[in-house]
DNA sequence: GCTAGAATGTGATTTTCGTCACATTTTTAG
DNA sequence: CTAAAAATGTGACGAAAATCACATTCTAGC
C-alpha cells in the first residue's frame, strides 16, 4: 500500500514527539489512501506543489514521511523550534496563539492541500503559533534540512511560498482592521463566512462543512464563549443561519454577508 | 550628484501619478546624498539587498528611480495595481487600511531599509492597503517587471522576500491576538513599545524619534483618538512616560513594558 | 443505555470603551 | 504676526461586551 521509502508516523493523541498509535494506525489503514505519492496526491492541484516538475516531486516523495492525526492531537507547540515541513492531505487544521492568561487565539484555519510550518522555516525562527487537528488528518511531513536543500535552487518553489505568505499577511492585516474596529456580532457573521468560503457546506449544501464548537468559534472571532453564543443566536433569530447542536447551517448566505459591515 | 541611469521623479503631495514637484526638488537636493546607487547605499547592511552580489547589485541599480516624498504624500493606494517595489532610504512610512466607515487601521510602521509594495508584487495582487510617509522620505523605486526578471532566477533574493513576508506574518499575528485580548491601556502601552524598539529615541535617549498624532496612535492600536489620549495620560500619571506637545518620551521603559500585560 | 464530565444557553451585573460635546491648545498658511 | 484650521484634552453618558453564576444539554467512554 505505502511506498517504501516512506516512514510512517503514527501519531497518538497529544504526545510529542511523534509515536506510534494503535488507533491512528487504523485510522491510517481504513482510509482508501493514495500511493503516498505527491505525484498522484489529489491535491496536487491545489497546493503548493502544483507546478512542480516531476523530478522535484520525485525528491520530496523521496524525503517525506506520512502521518495520521487524530481530533485535538498537537502537530507543533508554540516556542518549539521546526523540524520540517507539513502538507496537509485530508483534515482540518487550527493554527493558535496563546494570549493572555493562557486564552488561545485562532489566527489561521487550514485544510486538505495547504501547508503549515512555512512561516517559521522560511523567518528562520520558532513556531509563533501552535497547531491542532480538528478532525482526523493526514499529513505528509518534510524534514526541513533535507527540504531547504531541495527548495534552495528552485526559485519557482520558493516564490510560490512567498505568494502563500503574501496572501496569509493580507489575510492577516484584513483581521486585525475587523477586530479593531467591528463589533462581535459582525466578526461572527464574518467568521462563519470565511468558514463557509473556506471548508464549503455539506452534501445538503446548507451546513457547514465543519465542526467547531462555540469556545473555537470566540477563539477565531476574538471573544468569549457567551458573546459568541449570543451572537450566533442574534443570526438565527434573524433567520440567517440555523443552529442543530454542533452543526450551523446558512440559509441565507446574502444575510450572513450583510451582517458583517 | 545623480547618475545617468537614475531617473528621479519630484514627487508632489496626494498627487497620482508621481509628479515633479518644486518642494519636493529642494528637500531632494538639501540633503547630502549618497551616490543614488544601491551598492553605496547605508541602508544596504539592513535592507533586503544585503548579501546580494555585486552584478545583481548594479542591475537594480540601472532599473530604478528615485523620488522623495515630503510628509503626508501618498507612496501608493489600497486597490491599486503595484507598479514595482519601493525600498526607504531615509523618513518613516505608515502602512494603512480603510476599515468601518472609512476610519484607518494602522498595520505596519517601516523606517530606513524598510521594502514596501513587495506584499502585493508577490501575491501577485492589488496593494491591499495605502502607504503614506509620515516624514519627508526619500524611496528607491523599482518597477514591477524588470524587478521580477531580476529575482526570477535568484533563489536567495526571493527567500530574503519570503524572510520579510514570514517575519510581517508573525507580527500581524501577535497583533490580531493582542487587538483581541488586550486592554487599550496595555496596547497602547505595547504600541509604544512598538514604536521604540522600531525607531529609537532621539539624542536625549528619552523622547521617541517619531511624530504621531494621537489620532495616528489610536489608529495603529485600533481605539478612538480619545480612549488613546486617555491611555497616554494613564502612563504618564504613572510617571512611565512624559508629555511634551507630539513628543512623547519614555521615562521607564520595564514599566512600559510591565503595562503591555 | 448510563453516567460523569464537557459543552452550551441564559440572566444579572459590572467594566470598558465609544460617543458626544465643547473648551483649549497647537499648527499652518497667508 | 495673525487668523483660521487642525489637533488635543476632558467630562458626562450610554452601549457593547466581559464576567459571573448556574441551569440545561450533549457526548464520550464504559
Amino acid at each position: 500500500m505505502h511506498r517504501l521509502n516512506c516512514i510512517c508516523y503514527f501519531y497518538k493523541t497529544c504526545c510529542d514527539p511523534y509515536q506510534y498509535c494503535e488507533k491512528a494506525k487504523i485510522m491510517f489503514e481504513s482510509h482508501s489512501c493514495n500511493s503516498n505519492c505527491c505525484k498522484l496526491c489529489h491535491q496536487n492541484k491545489v497546493s503548493v506543489f502544483n507546478e512542480l516538475d516531476a523530478v522535484t516531486l520525485d525528491k520530496l516523495d523521496a524525503i517525506k514521511s506520512v502521518m495520521v492525526c487524530s481530533k485535538g492531537s498537537v502537530v507543533f507547540n508554540e516556542g518549539s523550534f521546526p523540524k520540517g515541513l507539513f502538507c496537509i492531505e485530508y483534515g482540518k487544521i487550527k493554527i493558535t496563539q496563546t494570549g493572555l492568561d493562557g486564552k488561545n487565539q485562532i489566527v489561521r484555519m487550514l485544510k486538505g492541500g495547504d501547508v503549515l510550518g512555512h512561516r517559521a522555516i522560511f523567518g528562520d525562527d520558532e513556531y509563533s503559533c501552535s497547531a491542532y487537528a480538528m478532525e482526523d488528518t493526514k499529513l505528509c511531513f518534510f524534514p526541513k534540512n533535507q527540504f531547504n536543500s531541495i527548495s534552495e535552487n528552485n526559485g519557482k518553489f520558493i516564490h510560490k511560498f512567498a505568494q502563500i505568505l503574501a496572501a496569509e499577511l493580507k489575510e492577516a492585516e484584513r483581521k486585525i482592521t475587523s477586530t479593531a474596529q467591528q463589533s462581535v456580532l459582525c466578526r461572527v457573521a464574518g467568521s462563519l463566512l470565511f468558514l463557509l468560503e473556506n471548508y464549503g457546506f455539506e452534501k445538503d449544501l446548507q451546513t457547514l462543512n465543519v465542526r467547531i464548537s462555540r469556545e473555537e468559534l470566540a477563539e477565531m472571532v476574538g471573544t468569549t464563549r457567551e458573546s459568541a453564543t449570543r451572537a450566533l443566536y442574534q443570526l438565527k433569530n434573524a433567520s440567517i443561519i440555523l443552529l442543530n447542536g454542533k452543526k450551523i447551517l446558512v440559509i441565507d448566505k446574502k444575510g450572513l454577508f450583510d451582517a458583517t459591515v
